[in-house]
DNA sequence: CCAACTACCTGAGCGC
DNA sequence: TGCGCTCAGGTAGTTG
């Protein structure tokens, strides 16, 4: 269940570790993980082997590598997906679908590993695409490379991930929209478009054409912090409102990030195979008929679009009606 | 433009 | 031992 944070992580490894590095060989060993990809399995490799890594930038939970082929290898991991750097002679995982054979980078500092993509529910995928100019001009995702990203954090603690090296897009992203830790996210523009939905706040929270990086577990987690019910009718946020959802939903994120994501399971891992930490911070999610840390009710889970919502039956009333007050 | 629904996937867990 | 069912859920596509 990667969501941003989880996918910063990623993201944050591979910056590491393939910035540089040559692709030497790749390996489709499923073609349901490149079906994004629509010229085929073959095409993709062709357009693969030889290629450099520039940069690695990601857009909510979309991330991709820049390669000095003009192009961009894009991925998502979906449900289960992982990306994961290992010595070559490690034994294939079960789920194994795509392997990348990479040349060390100058310094050696790739040992010779292999980027893997592995993924059991197959929701995720690889695929080769066009970079493609940003709308606005401004650059395009967030995580960028040195040496213009200023890794840190702003005023509120924030984490500010530093600007990509390029403009562009990959082509079949332009319509995520920036998330909460992109720099150039307009948090005015977003509340105001926020406040005109007419569906429930957590509904317009997962749409990731109004804010991307927001999955299941974080919409809970930053509803319970601004003791909101999901279906409260986001149009009736009170400006005030809005703008508190907005910095708990940077807060959870921030504070999963510093502790290495959220794991459940061996689903979700870095790079080299390790958990994050956060599970013991969440709230609410996964935690039914456990106290509210606030108030100590049991925590309630209900039915969402088929799937679960988790919060305080007391710290967070259901609205009167689908209206929402 | 917006909202709501479904298909796509596999494996764990459970009742019988 | 195994069958059938439910659940996990992000995204694309379709419908209204």
């Amino acid at each position: 269940m990667p969501e941003l944070p989880e996918v910063e992580v990623v993201r944050r490894g591979l910056a590491r570790w393939t910035t540089g590095a040559r692709v030497e060989a790749v390996e489709v060993l499923h073609p349901r993980p490149v079906r994004r990809h629509t010229a085929g399995p073959d095409d993709l490799v062709a357009r693969l082997v030889g290629a450099r890594i520039d940069d690695v930038v990601r857009r909510g939970k979309f991330l991709w590598f820049e390669l000095d082929t003009g192009e961009a290898l894009l991925a998502h991991l979906g449900m289960s997906g992982q990306l994961l750097l290992e010595p070559p002679d490690a034994p294939d995982e079960k789920h194994l679908r795509v392997r990348l054979r990479l040349a060390d980078r100058e310094g050696g500092a790739l040992q010779g590993r292999e980027l893997r993509f592995v993924d059991q529910r197959m929701f995720g995928g690889l695929a080769v695409v066009d970079l493609l100019p940003t709308p606005d001009g401004l650059p395009g995702g967030t995580g960028g490379a040195p040496p213009r990203a200023a890794e840190g954090h702003d005023d509120d603690g924030v984490p500010r991930l530093g600007v990509p090296s390029s403009s562009r897009v990959p082509e079949g992203v332009a319509h995520i929209a920036r998330d909460p830790f992109d720099p150039h996210l307009d948090d005015a523009a977003l509340l105001a478009r926020l406040r005109t939905r007419r569906s429930g706040v957590k509904r317009a929270l997962l749409d990731q054409d109004l804010l991307s990086g927001v999955g299941n577990i974080y919409a809970d987690e930053a509803l319970w912090r601004s003791k909101l019910h999901g279906e409260r009718s986001a149009s009736a946020l009170t400006r005030p409102a809005a703008s508190r959802l907005l910095g708990d939903v940077r807060d959870v994120m921030a504070e999963a990030l510093a502790q290495g994501g959220t794991s459940f399971d061996s689903l979700y891992v870095d790079v080299n195979g390790a958990s994050g930490y956060f599970e013991r911070g969440l709230a609410v999610y996964g935690r039914e008929g456990r106290p509210c840390p606030r108030c100590g009710a049991p925590v309630r889970r209900e039915a969402f679009a088929n799937r679960s919502s988790h919060s305080c039956p007391v710290c967070q009333p259901r609205p009167r009606s689908a209206s929402g007050r």
